[in-house]
DNA sequence: AAAAAACTATTGTACTACTATTGATTTAAC
DNA sequence: GTTAAATCAATAGTAGTACAATAGTTTTTT
């Protein structure tokens, strides 16, 4: 959706109502205002707020009928892995126990993705795991500099090598989930180029035709960031 | 979106456009017809049309600016883990090559959904999982009745089981993929019960909170379905 | 030739009017 | 008095008109 102050009149207004949706402030007992109070709410006219309560409607948040209202769906009707809905997700306060969910979908998926990569990947798809391997370790060395969005172009390098399209998309989801672990890593800046190196041994095994190397080594890649988040929670608990 | 006599008449344009984009009548290239030819081209009015176009947009399928028009967006940025999109792609004319791909990703959730609710499922969850074994039982024995329904049950009770939600989303996706899958596999009706008694080993792994073995069985269930696919793609490479 | 201005096609927003759906209420029938 | 039928009313659905905003395209100016 771009920057917030490039979108249009219904655009904002569906991020203001899906933000409040899934941050509880309406639930499926309270519903929504009717399309009229929300105009009047917003200030702005009906055309607007109908498109804004569609397209919240195609993400699966809510259904509308006459008489009855506006409704907010269950949330398993949600659909989570659309990248507006994920953000609302986070910014209404990521608990770590949804870090953790996220942790997991990322250990189903990359392993099989890298396997893939290494079985059927193209070498031109391959050849761009290396470039992003090799801007990670160019900021590893470089101060003041986040590996975070060489990460991603790594992980979602992969994906795409892997030539499954539904892999593939998980790519925005990916990215979510990175974003929220570096939050709670805290990284200490040393271990930076050890981490590269543990992406460069994937890398490695991917190019040398290994499927079965390759995931267990993207396994635990993740399974360590799985211990971060569980010693977190950990902690929590004995709090 | 329920019956299709049901729907409004934005919701049958939706479905109209997406499929049409989806099959790819309208690609990149050419983009949406304006809003004012799709009034003409339906006979409705524009604030039908917008409405429409807002859900394909919210879809990824499309976006829309002044003076430009309506373009269609690249494949890759297409929310296929929407249930009408997916649909859609399917009634297009599903190859086998998406179908092994369904097949992937399954391979990649279903073992760890298995491995996490052998790990942490609740007993009630737990439960659930027998009771669509049971049913899954008596439809093997019962002549005309397919394991369709209840086969998908037992999925789908395993990835709420998981305890992790984004895994339980996916049980559209797994219901398409499966409902997909067996149009291929030609059943021999004999077979039912041994399919039956597969997926009862899985279950049993997870009864005794085994995540391993769960795991393995429940990815050599789904490497089997694999192994026809891969057959059927053989034969046609080489005919 | 380059920059600025004017033009134009298309979506964005607002407003009004009417229709269709469906839950709630009242009335009628037994 | 209970049930069924008819009526009512609230809300979203659809249509149409008008104008605003945006962003390519063309023309004019320098």
């Amino acid at each position: 959706m771009a920057r917030l102050e490039n979108l249009n009149l219904s655009q904002r207004v569906t991020n203001e109502l899906g933000k409040a949706i899934v941050a509880g402030k309406y639930n499926m007992e309270t519903g929504l205002p009717t399309e009229a109070q929300l105009c009047d709410m917003y200030g702005i006219s009906r055309t607007a707020i109908r498109e804004a309560v569609k397209m919240l409607a195609a993400k699966g948040l809510i259904s509308s009928r006459p008489r009855q209202g506006i409704r907010v769906e269950a949330a398993a009707s949600w659909n989570l892995y659309d990248t507006n809905v994920l953000n609302w997700m986070l910014q209404s306060g990521p608990s770590l126990q949804v870090l953790k969910e996220f942790l997991q979908v990322r250990l189903a998926i990359e392993p099989q993705a890298a396997a893939l990569a290494a079985q059927y990947g193209k070498d031109e798809d391959i050849a761009k795991i290396a470039e992003s391997l090799e801007s990670m370790r160019k900021a590893a060395r470089t101060p003041n500099q986040t590996l975070h969005e060489s990460d991603l172009a790594f992980h979602t390098s992969i994906l795409l090598a892997s030539g499954n399209r539904f892999f593939f998309h998980l790519r925005d989801f990916i990215n979510t989930a990175l974003g929220v672990s570096i939050q709670h890593t805290t990284p200490a800046k040393g271990s930076d180029s050890s981490v590269a190196e543990e992406h460069a041994a994937v890398y490695d095994a991917i190019l040398a035709r290994q499927p079965e190397l390759a995931r267990s080594l993207m396994s635990r890649l993740i399974e360590e960031a799985m211990q971060v988040i569980d010693r977190e929670l950990q902690a929590k608990l004995e709090a």
